[in-house]
DNA sequence: TGTACATCAGTGAACGCGCGTTCACTGATGTAC
DNA sequence: TGTACATCAGTGAACGCGCGTTCACTGATGTAC
């Protein structure tokens, strides 16, 4: 049976859902710092003080759209991720990075929002941790199902691409060359623990490191950064990330 | 003979570095989007439309901001790169790379300003791109003279780490591995000419996106980003950077 | 060296605009008996 | 089913603040003769 919801509870759902709709509109065409109560209660014909029995603050009504910024970006990228087939490892490390930089450059603003640098004078509160760490894990779950099926390759599904160095085949060669010291191997298990507890932890630190990289081409490209005309800078973004499936041995 | 400057030109020049002087501590302490200057005039115990003798509009002042960064973050990493062996590229790479991180950490916001999110109605002028180039040269220019050098890895110099992957040192393994698309081939290069004339098309690449994950690696930690308490990053970070030289062959 | 004129730094008032948040209030919706 | 009371959405005026930029002006500094 379904819940019962009076005309006040629909109303107030369907209201707080326009709000933050106009306001992400305002975001995407102005940017974070521009976002404005006033503003949306303006678009929203209402008067301003009404959006308080909404959101009690600016800051909340920011926090909202981080977190469904983070959620949106993740559900991008399982769906993404679903549509390989799951031992595919590497067309799903590819497709999933792909999906993550059309995400960004279709909605820059809401990158930037989350990954570009912070918004002066918000502090994000501790309840966008949780869906900040869903886009970290639709990534590195990827690297994890590797490991946890230990994917050896057979090379007889080798396809378009030719001559391959170092892969996960022959055995674990991958991300032990820097020794890990002491310190970083504590923080690389506790992170394990969040990011998939299949993966020893150099290769915790190495997917890391790609989720780094895979951000930092994105806020790159989204900066008008390249030197020398990488635009459109989508091929320079493929080839960063093969060479990256490389680097994690995927196959 | 040194030039007769009048004493109008040299209060002229200090008032303009004082400016740009208080605009920077506001800029620390608030953000990009928060820089007023009738704020700046205030502490300066000016009249706030006397700024506009020095600067025609807050966004000339924030481009001078800007380009001041790239310039001071360049000859950080300049000075730091030349405290090193010419030959010692590995080092070079390293020490570059920690110097980076420690400039951006130490000047978060401006850090933000160059490599962050784009401030919000502000487009950066074509002036910017010289200073810019400043940065990445200072990186790229370490593995290009690796190249220039044919830095042949003897290992009779085999520091502190053991065993090692598949360095520049047994010939041209590196980069080679995702085959280059013609279309990217054509980018590359016009890239080199920038980054650097010795360095192949594949190291072009390799390099552009290991300064993307180096750039990465700053912003994801100035914003809070690292799961599972990663605090302080510093040896996540340096292990990172390891692994980019090793991916890059510099010995 | 002195005078006449041009240049330019800095003033202060004003224009016209924006913002977040509070508060006492009206009137509609929901609930318990 | 009807009434009495409580809840809550939305109003509109106000507080107190901020901002960038323009403009006609005074008075000091620089320059050409």
């Amino acid at each position: 049976m379904a819940e019962r919801k009076t005309a006040r509870q629909r109303a107030r759902e369907e209201l707080t859902r326009e709000i933050k709709e106009l306001a992400l509109s305002q975001l995407v065409e102005e940017g974070a710092a521009q976002l404005s109560l006033r503003a949306i209660a303006r678009e929203l014909g209402m008067a301003s003080s009404a959006l308080y029995r909404y959101f009690p603050s600016r800051d909340h009504l920011l926090t909202a759209l981080i977190m469904d910024a983070y959620s949106d970006l993740a559900d991008v990228l399982t769906t993404a991720d679903e549509q390989q087939a799951r031992h595919a490892v590497r067309k799903r490390w590819i497709a999933v990075c792909e999906a993550m930089r059309s995400w960004g450059v279709e909605n820059a603003q809401r990158f930037a929002l989350i990954y570009g640098s912070p918004v002066p004078g918000y502090r994000a509160p501790h309840d966008t941790t949780a869906p900040a760490e869903r886009v970290m894990t639709a990534v590195s779950s990827i690297v994890d199902d590797a490991w946890a099926e230990d994917q050896v390759d057979d090379h007889d599904r080798g396809g378009s691409r030719a001559a391959r160095s170092v892969p996960l085949l022959d055995g674990k060669d991958i991300g032990l060359s820097p020794a890990i010291p002491r310190k970083l191997t504590s923080q690389l298990s506790n992170a394990g623990q969040l990011l998939g507890d299949q993966m020893p932890a150099p290769v915790v630190a190495a997917m890391i490191g790609s989720f780094a990289q895979v951000i930092g081409m994105i806020n790159l490209e989204l900066g008008g950064h390249f030197v020398g005309g990488f635009e459109p800078a989508d091929t320079l973004f493929t080839h960063g990330v093969e060479r990256l499936a490389d680097g994690l041995g995927l196959t």
